[in-house]
DNA sequence: TACTCGTGGTA
DNA sequence: TTACCAAGAGT
C-alpha cells in the first residue's frame, strides 16, 4: 500500500519523465490552455494536434478569436465534430474582450464562461494558474476505478464522488497542480488503457487494488442505434453546389446540400450514397443530381463551414462528375 | 436525470 | 462490419 504522498511523487516523477510534448504544453498560456482543453473535450489527443496548431496560428489570442466571424471559426473547427464547442468558445471570447479583454484569475471565473465546465474549470485553473482544482475525465475514472478497485460502473455518479476525491487527496501533496492533474490524465491515456492496460510501465502499480484491471469500470448502459435513410439533392455547376445553412437539427451553422423527400423531386438521377453516424444514430444518405441547374445561388464547398455528411456528399459528387 | 451533440481510429 | 471508444457541457 502506497500513502497518498508518495503516489503523487511517483506520479509527478513518471509525468515528468514519460509526458508527451504537445503543442498546448509549451508553456501555460490561459488561452492556449482554454483551447487545448475545449478542443480536447471527448477527442482524441492525435485529432486535436493539427487543428489546434491551425486554430493558433489563425486566433493567436482572445482578441483575434473574439474579431472573428462565427462562419470563418466554424470553418477553422469543421471536422472536430461537437460544433457547439466552436459557437460557445467564440462566444465565451467575445464575452470576455467585451468585459475587458482579461481571462478569467480563477476556477469560479473560468466555470462561469459558456462551454467551461466542471472538468474544463479545474484542468484550466490547475494548469495555468495553479490552483489545486482535481480534474475528473473518463482517464481519471479509469484510473480510479481500477487503483481503487471501485466495482463501479463508467457512469455512476459515485464512480466521479471517488476520483474527485482520490484526486484532491492527491493535489494536497503536489507542488504542481496541473502536473499531477496531467499526470492521471497522461496514465490513464498511455498506460491505463482501456482495453490493454500496460500494468509494468505503471508508476503506481504497487499500490493498485485492481487484480483484473479490464474488470474496471464496468461498462454503462448503452444507448441503442437508430436506423436513418435520408435523401439530398446534389446541385452542381462548375465546381459550386446548391447548399444550405442548417438552423436546426444535430449541426446548427453547418452547411449541407439541401435534404428532400421521395417523390418530391423532379429531374434527378441517383448518384448514390453514403453512410454517416452521429451519436446513435446510422444514416444512408442517398444523393440525387439535379439536372439542368441554372447555377444560381451557387455556393463554393470550400468557403462555408461543411457539416461531416455534407463532407461525404461532396465527396461522392465530385468523384461522380 | 437522461438525453443530445461528431468524428475518426482501432480491434 | 460492428462495437467501442476519447481531456464533457448544456438542457
Amino acid at each position: 500500500m502506497l500513502d497518498s504522498a508518495t503516489l503523487t511523487r511517483r506520479l509527478l516523477d513518471w509525468f515528468a519523465a514519460r509526458r508527451r510534448e504537445l503543442p498546448w504544453r509549451r508553456d501555460a498560456d490561459p488561452y492556449r490552455v482554454w483551447v487545448s482543453e475545449i478542443m480536447l473535450q471527448q477527442t482524441r489527443v492525435e485529432a486535436v494536434v493539427p487543428f489546434y496548431e491551425r486554430w493558433m496560428a489563425r486566433f493567436p489570442d482572445v482578441t483575434a478569436l473574439a474579431a472573428a466571424d462565427e462562419q470563418e471559426v466554424l470553418r477553422r473547427w469543421a471536422g472536430l465534430g461537437y460544433y457547439r464547442r466552436a459557437r460557445m468558445l467564440h462566444a465565451a471570447a467575445k464575452e470576455v474582450v467585451a468585459a475587458g479583454g482579461a481571462l478569467p484569475a480563477d476556477r469560479a471565473g473560468w466555470r462561469a464562461l459558456p462551454g467551461v465546465g466542471e472538468y474544463t474549470s479545474a484542468a484550466i485553473a490547475s494548469i495555468a494558474l495553479g490552483e489545486p482544482a482535481a480534474v475528473v475525465d473518463g482517464n481519471v475514472k479509469r484510473v480510479a476505478a481500477r487503483f481503487l478497485a471501485l466495482g463501479l460502473a463508467a457512469d455512476d455518479r459515485k464512480l466521479h464522488q471517488a476520483a474527485e476525491a482520490w484526486g484532491t487527496a492527491l493535489l494536497a501533496h503536489a507542488p504542481s497542480p496541473g502536473d499531477l492533474n496531467q499526470s492521471l490524465m497522461e496514465l490513464g491515456a498511455t498506460v491505463c488503457t482501456p482495453r490493454a492496460p500496460r500494468c509494468g510501465n505503471c508508476p503506481i502499480a504497487a499500490g493498485c487494488a485492481a487484480e483484473e484491471p479490464l474488470s474496471h469500470p464496468l461498462p454503462p448502459k448503452k444507448t441503442p442505434w437508430k436506423e436513418l435513410q435520408l435523401d439530398f439533392l446534389i446541385a452542381e455547376k462548375g465546381g459550386r453546389y446548391l447548399l444550405e445553412q442548417k438552423r436546426t437539427g444535430w449541426t446548427p451553422g453547418m452547411w449541407e446540400p439541401p435534404g428532400v423527400r421521395l417523390g418530391r423531386m423532379v429531374s434527378t438521377t441517383p448518384l448514390g450514397s453514403v453512410r454517416h453516424t452521429i451519436t446513435h444514430h446510422k444514416i444512408e444518405a442517398r444523393a440525387f443530381r439535379q439536372l439542368d441547374w441554372d447555377g444560381v445561388g451557387a455556393v463554393d464547398p470550400a468557403a462555408v463551414p461543411l457539416s461531416g455528411l455534407g463532407r461525404k456528399l461532396i465527396a461522392l459528387a465530385e468523384r461522380g462528375r
